[in-house]
DNA sequence: AAAATGCGCAACCGCAGGTGC
DNA sequence: AGCACCTGCGGTTGCGCATTT
């Protein structure tokens, strides 16, 4: 274009914040005048300033049919709606909201709504779920969530077999590993009790621990997978937990993971499908808490450590219930060397492929 | 209490479209 | 057709205040 700045001629006007003087003497002029020129008007109002100054002052801030104070929720809704119609057309947003001012409603829309929109899981560009930035990790999470809770790891059976189990294992390590990444994005998975569906006191088996006699008759024992590893429910006490996975998650996050309702846990058959009802979806999983016909037990206080060749339980004392990231590291280093993770990472990937729905809400 | 950090908002800047000569 | 001018728009900046460390 074959012109200037509109200020390089007015070397040496005022910048920065306005004066109330400088205002009176914009609006004085205004009111008597009106506005045309603004490239001549700061010099007839005897401003220093330039014309696109003045301008700007008169149209954001002085003008009197200016509606100042907070958004309402109709405000809001009308500048999404519009939004996703027109993009960052603030101008014409601006239009339909009688008052507001197109740099109102853009720096209203950068310092809020985006937010809200980021945090409600809606990418603000494209107002469609968010397919982007934090969203797989997030989205892994939830599947993983999901795909334990439906028991789709492991021949669909995820408690059938040691196979399945050592897939828990490492998928619980892979989101260690993501909470590790985004400490506040990754939720705990807190999401089944083996003693709040488990009706059976009689010992039993375990499958992959060489300590395998149950000490205790009737011991409070939970199958945990939380931030410090698969670790048994030593507090519940037989209370069943039904503990919101969102619980100490921010609430500016994704939806909840898949949890287990009540009426869920007192009628649930171990090994057979139940449906859970959470935040208004229907989901249908796999009660957890047995490998098939047996009861997964584990010491009131040690933890699984994660190694395909030996997978075991640390005792007491070498118990890693609160495991730095070190150690979850060390673990992961295991795991990637690992060629049987190999088969963990198929069955995670064909889970969270495009074309399977792993999450059925 | 002071420094650091975050946040909101007014204002600036550069570009593009429209218009007249 | 080409140029100059004006206006409007959207992205960005920077200041001041609030909050956190």
């Amino acid at each position: 274009m074959g012109r200037s700045p509109c200020c390089d001629q007015d070397k040496g006007v005022k910048k920065g914040p306005w004066l109330q003087e400088e205002d009176d003497k914009l609006t004085a002029y205004i009111n008597d005048n009106g506005y045309g020129n603004w490239r001549s008007l700061p010099k007839l109002a005897g401003l220093n300033r330039c014309g696109k100054s003045c301008r700007l002052r008169w149209m954001n801030y002085l003008r009197p049919d200016i509606r100042r104070g907070n958004f309402s929720d109709e405000e809001e809704s009308t500048i999404v709606r519009l939004h996703a119609l027109l993009g960052n057309k603030w101008s014409k947003i601006a239009c339909h909201l009688p008052g507001r001012t197109d740099n109102e409603i853009k720096n209203y829309w950068n310092t809020h709504m985006r937010k809200k929109l980021l945090q409600m899981g809606i990418d603000p560009m494209t107002h469609e779920p968010r397919t982007n930035d934090l969203s797989p990790i997030l989205d892994v999470s939830q599947m993983l969530a999901a795909a334990i809770n439906n028991g789709q790891f492991g021949n669909n059976n995820l408690f059938n077999n040691n196979t399945a189990l050592e897939d828990l294992l490492k998928l619980q390590l892979i989101h260690k590993m993501l909470q590790i990444i985004t400490p506040k994005a990754i939720p705990n998975i807190n999401c089944f009790n083996a003693s709040s569906v488990n009706p059976k006191p009689e010992p039993v088996v375990n499958s992959f621990n060489t300590n395998s006699v149950n000490p205790k008759p009737n011991p409070p024992v939970g199958l945990f997978i939380n931030q410090s590893g698969i670790t048994p429910d030593a507090t519940s006490d037989f209370i069943p937990s039904y503990e919101n996975v969102w619980d100490g998650f921010e609430d500016n996050q994704l939806p909840g993971l898949v949890t287990v309702s009540q009426d869920s846990l007192n009628t649930a058959k171990p090994g057979t499908s139940t449906t859970t009802e959470v935040n208004d979806h229907t989901r249908t999983g796999m009660m957890p808490g047995y490998y098939g016909d047996q009861l997964l037990e584990i010491p009131s206080s040690g933890s699984i450590s994660v190694s395909p060749e030996t997978t075991s339980l640390n005792h007491p004392g070498t118990a890693q219930q609160s495991s730095g990231s070190s150690d979850v590291l060390e673990d992961w280093e295991k795991f990637l060397d690992d060629e049987t993770s190999d088969s963990c990472w198929k069955s995670f990937l064909d889970l969270t492929s495009p074309t399977s729905s792993p999450v059925p809400w």
